[in-house]
RNA sequence: GCCGGGGUGGGGUAGUGGUUAUCCUACAGCCCUGUGGAGGCUGCGACCCGGGUUCGAUUCUCGGUCCCGGCCCCA
């Protein structure tokens, strides 16, 4: 076996294991969004390169699986999942009451180099409230994004930003309109230096932005220090009603005026959350309220959204402590001669009936071969079926950790199982 | 795109300028046939790819590729 095919860089094999566990992530998460009226929605796996170009720009491009098809389309395969969800409102539900509250689970791909928590392939997990033009809209988005977060007991800072206040005071620094996303990057990136350049001498005190993160209400106050010679109030108007909204939540996060994406899309309340030990990556979910639709050629309308690292927060919650599937089927039924697989069927079928995840032999291997093979599965449970249990309608049910065997009813039998 | 560390059967490993390339495990089969979760036997299967040095490269060297981690970026 010298060189097989193997499998794209930067993807995985989920493997049963991993599946098992990601799938009770997705149970939790899909359970809490619906009950905060939140509903499903997907769109294709690909979209006009169009769409992301005018999302994010002409460089995005090269990080973007883009293709041509044979209609001689620019297409791409969708490296987030805002995007299309903006674009099928704008197609399909612009005249649905407002907000409209959309979740979603999407897989996505860019094409970077994959390192820890980063992968060509990965699955993202957020929400939308479109058209919900308020700090209260804000404001349940992050507490949204909190209660997923408690209900995964997953362990996370959760972080607080505002781009209504930075470009206000960059407006009222003097700050050129054209210099703007790149200070917000920079002051994103926590360049001093840079960012003091920007600024220029006379705004020494402005500077102190990059300072302003730490519990709420302290960081709020600083902030008010730091923008006290400033007029740039709406911003921070707008930035104190979602922490007071997010109060009456009991949700807290810590406030960080670094949080800053360039992107001119982006309006007022960003939010970010990390997880411990995630080495680089720790980002588990990033958000905030955006203008997209005119982007796209619809009217304005605020929204607010968010978007997990599906893959990071399952990482992050496994390196927290395991997160154990259901594993392999807990009964394997071991027929000990052909002649009674019509029972032994029959059997399989009523555990499968009452709930029981239970598997029977099908490679016709002997009674002793059998035991051998449900032993080294794990398989919690062994039925054995003989001509005499078909005779007297009964199994023999043999515990495979104990070692121990009882001979009993059918009937007994599934009641047994069913109480483990 | 850049930097560092790695690549020997499915998984884990030993080792070497010339060997039938080590061992464990897994897997498959046989013995046995109502419990062989054992034991025994057999089988399966690897030096990442390409160029160079060399009589000879899995080993040395260069390039590529993939994996792990990091930078850039992070919609």
């Amino acid at each position: 076996m010298g060189q097989m095919i193997r499998r794209p860089k930067g993807t995985r094999d989920l493997l049963p294991g991993e599946m098992e566990t990601r799938r009770r992530v997705e149970d939790a998460i899909r359970r809490i969004c619906e009950s905060w009226g939140y509903r499903e929605i997907s769109t294709p796996v690909f979209e006009h390169l169009q769409l992301f170009k005018e999302k994010s720009g002409e460089d995005i491009v090269e990080e973007l699986y883009a293709f041509t098809d044979r209609g001689d389309r620019g297409m791409a395969l969708r490296p987030e999942a805002t995007a299309s969800i903006v674009r099928a409102y704008l197609q399909e539900m612009r005249a649905d009451p407002k907000p409209v509250r959309l979740y979603y689970l999407a897989n996505c791909f860019r094409y970077e180099q994959p390192q820890s928590g980063r992968y060509r392939e990965f699955w993202q997990f957020g929400t939308e409230v479109l058209g919900g033009d308020t700090p209260e809209a804000d404001a349940e988005a992050i507490a949204l994004s909190d209660a997923v977060m408690r209900e995964l007991g997953l362990e996370n800072s959760l972080e607080l930003g505002h781009l209504g206040v930075l470009r206000g005071l960059a407006d009222d620094v003097g700050v050129p309109v054209e210099e703007r996303d790149r200070l917000l990057s920079l002051i994103d990136r926590g360049d001093r230096e840079a960012v003091r350049q920007v600024f220029g001498d006379e705004a020494e005190g402005a500077l102190s932005i990059l300072d302003v993160r730490g519990e709420a209400e302290e960081a709020l106050r600083r902030l008010e220090d730091v923008l006290s010679p400033y007029d740039a109030r709406d911003g921070l108007e707008d930035l104190r009603a979602v922490m007071r909204e997010l109060e009456r939540f009991r949700v807290g996060p810590k406030l960080n005026m670094g949080i800053a994406r360039g992107l001119e899309y982006y309006t007022g309340a960003v939010f970010e959350a990390y997880a411990p030990g995630l080495g680089a990556q720790d980002q588990v979910m990033g958000g905030g309220s955006y203008e997209l639709c005119s982007v796209f050629g619809g009217d304005e309308m605020r929204s607010t959204g968010f978007a997990f690292g599906f893959d990071r927060v399952v990482q992050a919650l496994e390196a927290q402590g395991e997160l154990p599937g259901p594993g392999e089927p807990a009964v394997y039924v071991a027929p000990v001669t052909t002649s009674v697989r019509r029972y032994a069927i029959s059997v399989t079928r009523r555990l499968r009936d009452a709930g029981l995840r239970a598997e029977i032999d099908v490679k016709g291997r002997g009674i002793g071969a059998q035991v051998k093979h449900a032993d080294s599965k794990g398989v919690a449970q062994l039925i054995v079926i003989g001509e005499r249990e078909e005779e007297a309608g009964e199994v023999s049910l043999k515990d495979m950790e104990s070692g121990e065997q009882v001979t009993l009813s059918l009937d007994d039998a599934v009641e047994l199982l069913g109480d483990r």
